[in-house]
DNA sequence: GCATGCAATTGATCTAGGTCAAAGAATCCA
DNA sequence: TGGATTCTTTGACCTAGATCAATTGCATGC
């Protein structure tokens, strides 16, 4: 059976009965029926890191909430340039109920756990109770309002402001499933490759190496080893970003 | 009374009693009765060029079906640097139900006629009728691709590349309220402005229109006046955008 | 016809970030 | 313990596109 938490940023959480976390909740309003009916058809699946779990075009046919570890979404011109779309953090949902195929190729960073439906039999529940769809159509929204605040990144933000960018929204995810605020001293693990982020960003790994290496001379953020970061002041992070309002819809 | 239409993009298109376009369906599926119950409760608002429909952050009341004129979606940092984050051509649906506030800045940018639903009006019809919700949510999912499709733009693309993509989605969308497919030579206005294709595409008015200029000597469009274009060879247009899918999602 | 005003083009520079290349670190085996 | 491999940093240089600054070309109104 599943439980369902409340959480300071703007999702509720579902606690199952046997995923160690909390899943953004696709059912916040169901009652115990509901949720026992997805209890019943749901399955694990993992995934190994540097593994691709669908390529774009492909038929993808289960939806899937990420239990464990991380994984990106990306677009890929024939030439080579990639361009990342989205991040898949522990609690992310991934699919498209009512699409037969994936539109972007999902891969593994790390080792993977997925908690997933059949495709169908989850159309089935969106079918029979509406605010399954409802919740789906939210958490639709946003994803937009986070692809479209990317757009403002990745075409008017300089290297530094993006860098800054990136940090804080994984600060911020970092701190949400931890049900917390990001205030004054943070710390966490980069999820991503230097090369990852370069192509999150739309820049150069290098240019990455470089304002990171910028932003730990200037005292914005702590660096212990190649991924342990902490920022000693987040709004002083938040204020590098170039964001106009703090709060940020942002995977 | 509305008529469905099929089209040959993606979208079923509905034909209201008295607008003179067809709108991207969001009743694809509705029955006479339930058309009924969105004719009745629709009414029109026109804005004037240069207008601003809503401001981010605002309260939102209604969602709309733009009937005439074209209208962006923009975002805007302190300092001034904007990112258009969508456009809206006749036929496209603004609007998010559930959601209290607008999101983005909504301009008009000629004058503008738009079909409007009151917003609690046409949640309830959500509620009433699912299909209505589902096909909402299969339009929001195409906004997401389209979004996501415009970040490889905005993060991997050349300017030449950036103008050519730009070109070649305005002459889709053209084609596609006319109800054909853009083959060979085409022929339409920019509704967009130097400045704000700049805004749309992350770059700068002059380099904009230094691209303009390249495309045309090099032969790949062909220029009347400032706005007029011809395209005398689509498929060329395409290579030049370096998109790998000949498809496309974008809006 | 001639001023006024705006959008667009074009030219001359400058620079942020890309490219190419060479070292470090850290991790993994054997 | 010592390659071998992979990730990261740093340096030297270069270029696409930004910035700054004139024009040019149309409209509009007088």
């Amino acid at each position: 059976m599943q439980k369902i938490i409340s959480s300071p940023d703007r999702y509720l959480h579902v606690q199952c009965s046997d995923c160690p976390i909390r899943h953004r909740a696709v059912c916040a309003r169901c009652d115990d029926d509901e949720l026992q009916l997805l209890e019943e058809v749901k399955f694990y699946r993992s995934f190994e890191a540097g593994q691709t779990i669908v390529w774009s075009g492909d038929r993808m046919d289960f939806v899937a909430s990420v239990v464990s570890g991380i994984a990106t979404l990306s677009q890929t011109m024939e030439d080579g340039r990639r361009q990342m779309v989205g991040l898949l953090l522990p609690s992310d949902f991934v699919g498209r109920p009512g699409r037969e195929t994936a539109a972007y190729d999902v891969t593994a960073t790390t080792d993977m756990l997925m908690c997933c439906f059949r495709k169908k039999q989850f159309e089935d529940i969106m079918l029979s109770t509406p605010h399954v769809g409802q919740r789906l159509l939210e958490m639709t929204l946003d994803e937009l309002d986070a692809a479209r605040e990317w757009m403002l990144l990745l075409g008017r933000k300089s290297a530094r402001e993006k860098l800054a960018s990136l940090i804080a929204i994984i600060a911020r995810r970092d701190a949400a499933l931890k049900l917390m605020q990001p205030e004054g001293q943070v710390s966490f693990d980069l999820p991503l490759s230097r090369e990852a982020m370069a192509d999150y960003l739309g820049m150069t790994l290098e240019t990455v190496s470089r304002q990171v290496s910028a932003l730990r001379r200037d005292g914005v953020i702590e660096i212990k080893g190649k991924r342990h970061v902490t920022i000693p002041d987040f709004d002083r992070l938040i204020e590098e970003a170039g964001d106009d309002q703090d709060g940020g819809f942002l995977t």
